[in-house]
DNA sequence: AGGGTGACGATCA
DNA sequence: ATGATCGCCACCC
C-alpha cells in the first residue's frame, strides 16, 4: 500500500500540488489519507512538499511547513494567504466523474 | 489483545 | 471562517 501511495507522488509534476485524500485515492485506497502521511513519514527522497492537505493547507508544523512553503514558492506555485491556489496548482490524476466541487465557483 | 496517536478529511454547529 | 466530532487505519506502546 504505502509502495503505491509513493509511487503516485513520485509522479507529481514541478509545480504542481496534490492532496493526501488525493493520493490515496489515485493510489487505489479511496478514504486513507492518513496512510499517505504515514507512507511519507517512512520515506526519503520524496518530492514531499508538493502534498499538502486538503484545501491546499500546509500541514506541516514548525520549520517543515515553513520549508515546504520555500520549496513550493521557487517552483512557482502561488498562494493565497497560508493555502495554495488549488485550482491552479492542483494535479489532476484523471477525470473523476464527480468532479466533486472542488473548483468551487464563484458566487456572484 | 487493547488503547492511543496522527504531515487526513468530510460534515456540522 | 473556526472548532469539535467522527470515520479512517497503520503504528507503537
Amino acid at each position: 500500500m504505502f509502495a503505491s501511495m509513493l509511487g503516485v507522488v513520485r509522479r507529481i509534476p514541478r509545480g504542481k500540488v496534490s492532496t493526501y485524500g488525493d493520493i490515496a485515492y489515485a493510489a487505489g485506497f479511496p478514504g486513507r489519507a492518513r496512510q499517505v502521511a504515514w507512507a511519507l513519514h517512512s520515506s526519503h527522497g520524496l518530492p514531499w512538499h508538493r502534498v499538502v492537505g486538503a484545501g491546499g493547507k500546509l500541514l506541516m508544523p514548525g520549520e517543515y511547513g515553513f520549508e515546504q512553503r520555500l520549496r513550493l514558492e521557487a517552483e512557482g506555485v502561488r498562494f493565497a494567504g497560508l493555502r495554495v491556489r488549488m485550482e491552479l496548482h492542483r494535479h489532476a490524476w484523471f477525470r473523476r466523474k464527480g468532479a466533486r466541487k472542488t473548483v468551487r465557483r464563484k458566487r456572484r
